[in-house]
DNA sequence: GACACCTTACTGACCGGTAAGTAGAGTGGG
DNA sequence: CCCACTCTACTTACCGGTCAGTAAGGTGTC
């Protein structure tokens, strides 16, 4: 029945949520299945029954990204490089109007050498597509003349995702500095001044 | 005596010097006392002589630097714009070489809710110093005319730092992504294309 | 003898993880 | 229609290890 896989699936989903909103606002060390737990109002068991190591769990939510910023590309790739870039301002927009989450990509980083193997793999996989789609909007952007920029567009790509990765972290001190730096973004690729 | 204020200080010192390194490799939560005092050959209570709380070492941690930094940027304050962005990039370069460190201030932020208030005020102020001197770069250049930019030299400054803390982070994931991205800046000032 | 600088020995809280048990829903056989 | 069984999705009750932090004691130096 519908209900049932529903409501089987339905515990696993809420775990993964409260996890990536643990792991964006406080990084994959600073929380445990207690945090989980308390939130979703089980046992801390029922957390391992559906996870059995906190590198399932992690690992799980790194995979979710990945397949969610597919998704998003995919439906924006038809767009201009200018609305597909303000599509690009919007997933970090939204990641920091959710309680000053940063980018996954910068907790990733930061933690990279304390994360399990697996979660390391899945993190690099999913910087290479945001990598991709970055170098792909310069690309289409100076194709189609929209955008004029010095350098490479894969360089520019890549100048953009730190730029904006970084960017979403120092909002956290200033919120206002994103806009700041989106702005300038704006004016580096010739949009505006 | 010279010796016993070095035998005095020297403990305490080499304390910072391997919290640094774990900090900036592992990140505030993912170290311990343990690991520190194990490197170090003493036992654990003998960090907390020195830093009775962990609050306490990372709060000093984060001084240290803020000094650091100032001394630094004094060293180069009349150097000319090129030449000082020239200095803010080996910064950056030296981090990475040293066991791929991120830049503290990306550590800061993306562990910042998770930080003890104390350290959260002092890397505010580290971000601070960081950024100023990053804008007064973009503003010394544009005065200069040796870089040229569209935007204010506010913006500019801010999203070089956000870009320079951006790419030490993914620099971990290819190396060679660091100099594309210094390079990338570079162009976007009108220093290169 | 006072002090700096450690040690040993400990505490309570929390960590990820496991084992065993159970309520309830679904399933097949007679 | 009912009983026996199985499976999912938990629970309770632990485990050993690690965490930051503390108290009390020892030792070498001035």
């Amino acid at each position: 029945m519908k209900a049932e896989t529903e409501a089987r699936t339905d515990t696993r989903k809420r775990i993964l949520d409260i996890a990536e909103e643990l792991l964006l606002t406080r990084g994959f060390n600073a929380f445990s299945y207690q945090h989980i737990s308390r939130e979703l109002g089980v046992r801390n068991a029922a957390i391992h029954y559906h996870f059995p190591h906190k590198t399932d769990l992690g690992t799980a939510l790194v995979e979710r990204y990945i397949r969610r910023l597919e998704r998003f590309i995919e439906q924006h790739g038809e767009a201009s490089a200018t609305a597909q870039l303000e599509r690009f301002f919007e997933l970090a927009d939204a990641y920091f109007r959710n309680d000053r989450q940063v980018c996954p990509s910068g907790i990733l980083t930061v933690e990279l050498h304390t994360l399990p193997v697996e979660m390391q793999v899945a993190a690099r996989r999913f910087i290479e597509v945001m990598r991709q789609w970055a170098e792909r909007i310069a690309t289409l952007g100076q194709v189609e003349g929209s955008m004029r920029f010095a350098g490479t567009p894969a360089a520019m790509g890549l100048t953009m995702l730190a730029t904006l990765q970084g960017g979403l972290q120092l909002a956290r001190i200033e919120a206002a500095w994103l806009n700041s730096i989106k702005q300038q973004i704006r004016c580096l690729l010739g949009l505006a001044d």
